[in-house]
RNA sequence: GGGUAGGUAGCGAAGUGGUUAAACGCAACAGACUGUAAAUCUGUCGACUCUGUCUUCGGAGGUUCGAAUCCUCCCCUACCCA
């Protein structure tokens, strides 16, 4: 087995990364590492109250995958105690508490998914339940009076919201203190998130200063923007491509990006060593559509397979380009045999009530059987025969009456 | 504890007694164009038994023919003073 050097494991490790707190410190510790055949643990904190992988997640996921690469010892730390508080990060309405089972189940959600990425049977898995939850409340206050006020409002997020005069609660302040804690339990070597938790990765490397183990390098990933090419990518947003989403969803969502994204999904998105991508990229300027639609279909081999990625893509052209019904819907068997078209939108779930049904009708938007409906009142009969309901650009129903014998 | 400014539809933000279901912007949805890109144009965007009716402007009461707009109490947020 010939290892890399120290050198070639930096440059490797380098790539992508938006910033190395420091890279002289990560350099020092491949030398050790190799020199003691010790492996580094690499930490990377896990949110279990969004147990929804996205690609966002995937840029980290990946360079925590090519530190296993090296032999390096990957730790995913679910965050199932700062997730029982309830996270107040960002908005008004504060995220429902998480009980413990519910923390262990999205943990282990977190995990499979982690999975497509990372080599399971090399990955560390814990819970910070596992030290947080016994620390006591003195233990707490001996913790945040390593830090100030000051230094906590340098935070980007907490500047920008106190600056603005909105509401800033105190635990929030201890939430970095907690992510720091884990690592001075862990006595981890390398820290990873991405460039939004640089703060709290430095704290991390603050605390175990103040602990006295040796500092974390803290590396920081960029974030991907998501779908709609402003914000970054989050299932809140609804910008997000999960892991889990259907290749034909998938699929689509790729397509759907704006060009000015392509160059940047195939760098972050890819493996290192993958050809494909750069193939994508030579290409991308003469024609950005068919790059784009080699890159969607990249990706969704990379989550599903390369056979169901063709088959995504042939869905796609089929929906959207020849403009007709795919071919395996649900079908839809309903009670009734005649009702009208208004009230049959709503029981599909097309439409949220039937004023928007309505709307829809009227804006041209439905066809049944390929026959566009223009009558608000339309009454839809059904027979055994299946009826196909199209509503709006992309969805799709299939509807018969149920048989009744 | 005292003071000040606020809480309006998914978000931002007007409106301070009567054509206000509530301007405007963003997001969203639909249509045209198209490569489900970008840009652009149009329409919709509380609910319903839909040329009309009903319920909304932090919460609960009250004044009034009539309130998001006035009064009372309460809840929530920020800032200042202590």
């Amino acid at each position: 087995m010939n290892f890399p050097t120290a050198k070639e494991q930096l440059d490797l490790v380098s790539a992508n990364t938006v910033e190395i707190i420091s890279p002289n410190e990560l350099e020092q510790k491949l030398l050790w590492s190799l020199k003691t055949g010790r492996p580094l643990k690499v930490k990377l904190g896990a949110d279990p109250s969004r147990p929804d992988l996205h690609l966002g997640h995937s840029v980290v996921l990946r360079k925590l995958r090519e530190f296993q690469d090296l032999g390096h010892e990957a730790i995913l730390i679910i965050g199932d105690f700062t997730a029982m508080i309830g996270d107040p990060s960002g908005k008004s309405k504060t995220r429902p508490q998480l009980s413990a089972e519910e923390a262990r189940e999205n943990g282990e959600s977190y995990f499979e998914q982690a999975s497509k990425i990372l080599d399971p049977k090399r990955t560390t898995i814990c819970y910070n339940s596992d030290w947080l939850g016994s620390m006591s409340f003195a233990d707490v206050i001996k913790l945040s009076s390593h830090y100030t006020v000051a230094r906590m409002l340098e935070r980007d997020d907490f500047e920008r919201r106190y600056r603005s005069q909105e509401p800033i609660s105190l635990h929030e302040f201890l939430y970095p203190l907690a992510q720091g804690m884990d690592s001075v339990h862990l006595k981890n070597d390398i820290e990873l998130g991405g460039t939004d938790q640089k703060f709290n990765l430095l704290v991390g490397r603050d605390l175990q200063r103040e602990y006295g183990i040796p500092p974390q390098v803290c590396i920081t990933m960029p974030l991907l923007v998501g779908t709609d090419g402003k914000e970054k990518m989050s299932k809140s947003l609804g910008n997000a491509i999960c892991f889990n989403d259907s290749p034909a969803d998938m699929y689509g969502k790729m397509l759907s990006i704006p060009d000015s994204l392509i160059e940047n999904y195939c760098r972050l998105l890819a493996p290192q060593e993958e050809p494909a991508f750069q193939d994508i990229l030579a290409g991308l300027q003469s024609d950005p559509r068919t790059a784009k639609r080699s890159l969607a279909r990249e990706i969704v081999a990379l989550y599903h397979s390369r056979a169901v990625a063709d088959g995504a893509e042939a869905h796609f052209d089929q929906v959207f380009i020849h403009k007709k019904a795919p071919d395996n819907i649900e079908l839809f068997e309903l009670e009734d045999s005649s009702l009208p078209l208004i009230d049959l939108l709503v029981n599909l779930g097309a439409a949220a009530s039937k004023g928007e049904a309505r709307r829809m009708i009227q804006q041209n938007a439905v066809q049944i059987d390929e026959r566009k409906i223009t009558e608000i009142h339309e009454v839809v009969e059904l027979g055994s025969e299946p009826k196909i309901i199209k509503a709006g650009k992309r969805r799709f129903f299939k509807v018969a009456a149920k048989k009744t014998f």
